[in-house]
DNA sequence: ATTTACCCTTGAGGCGGATCAAAGCGCCCC
DNA sequence: GGGGCGCTTTGATCCGCCTCAAGGGTAAAT
């Protein structure tokens, strides 16, 4: 199954500059869309597929930024390069704009006020990072995280796109801790993992209490 | 002594509104700027004194966002109403201006280039915060803490504007795991505190090393 | 259907940071 | 200058998460 959400009927400058600009490509899985240090000078929106943002340390540290599903714009960066690379966690539709382009299509004020918008999402989630890793623990952490793709994708049964070695980056844990707090969440039944990539919260009050 | 940075000379159209528009009003140590959850409807710019910005969870931990220095913009926040809390952690002037009348006095494009920029330094620090907090031993945060003080206030003594309480609720520690890698730090004489609001860095490469 | 390779889970043990407790230290107030 | 209070440091112990090490599962390739 794919993760097609539908846009915003009301579209923004931005989205229209992607709509008439954006160069369409096509990213396999694992396959980078930009390294860290590029520059950034492009905006990208995601048509179909998953793309994680990333940052490697000095010693090989690795911490992902963030997921992007389809609609969400990405590459927004404050400086002028990328501090996070991105990559295709699936094979991806992305669309891809020059900022220059968009600046010349829609004129500086709309473009501004669109590219605001999309960063004070940006900005929201990096807040929403920050108060995961400071003061949670592990459980709190996951639980937290799969509330969050719960929210995103508010089916049933939700897809994991990203394999236990992503999540425990996000979350600033490994791997194996990862893996004992799903177990130990499916253990007091408030969630169900029918297959490893595919979940179900039994008990929302419980998780939503844990992801505090 | 009172951090007094010189504000740049090009004024960008929000320093410009603040200059025009901003009500000045002073905070005594201690007192909140504004609440947590509070309408968003203001920016704010330290004249002088130090301002921090916090959330406390349902359960009582608190979490430290950041802290900002005279010229440094605060108060802009992705959503409607403020997600952190902003707090004077010592006795502050502060320049205030209702985001509408910025609106009416610049217009809106050169605002939201403005506001775009400062949103940004935002982001950059968020980031820099989820680096720390995601994949950084004690030591290492601490350490990182230290580097970012020593680089805004590029002098050969720092002072340390916040306590050991703030300084362990912006890293995500306790304030004893604080004072214990200030002391380690001490002990290897990567830097020197000859009170406990005021120190020196021996050794700036040891220091950078720790954190990268 | 079988093999193989990769990812995920589980287990045992160690370590780093939290917690609990008490003793300095500086600072303000008298 | 003495006393008291709040912050910081230090110490001892505990717990949670990491590390190291095998064992499963699962899904694709043969």
């Amino acid at each position: 199954m794919t993760l097609t959400h539908a846009f915003p009927a009301d579209e923004s400058a931005l989205d229209q500059a992607f709509d008439r600009l954006g160069t369409r490509i096509t990213v396999a899985r694992d396959e980078e869309v930009y390294a860290q240090d590029d520059e950034a000078d492009r905006f990208y929106r995601v048509m179909s597929g998953v793309v994680r943002t990333s940052r490697l340390t000095a010693d090989g540290r690795r911490q992902v930024g963030d997921f992007y599903y389809a609609g969400e714009v990405f590459g927004l960066e404050p400086g002028p390069d990328h501090r996070f690379a991105a990559e295709a966690l699936t094979e991806c539709e992305i669309q891809v704009v020059r900022r220059s382009a968009v600046r010349a299509f829609a004129g500086d004020v709309e473009v501004d006020r669109a590219i605001l918008e999309a960063t004070r999402v940006e900005m929201e989630r990096l807040q929403e990072h920050v108060m995961l890793l400071g003061r949670k623990g592990a459980r709190e952490r996951v639980a937290g995280f799969l509330m969050g793709l719960a929210q995103r994708q508010p089916e049933d049964h939700v897809d994991l796109p990203m394999g236990r070695q992503d999540m425990a980056d996000y979350l600033g844990l490994t791997i194996e801790t990862v893996s004992r707090m799903l177990t130990q969440l499916q253990g007091e039944a408030i969630v169900a993992f029918p297959s490893t990539r595919r979940f179900h919260i039994r008990k929302w009050g419980a998780l939503e209490a844990l992801a505090a």
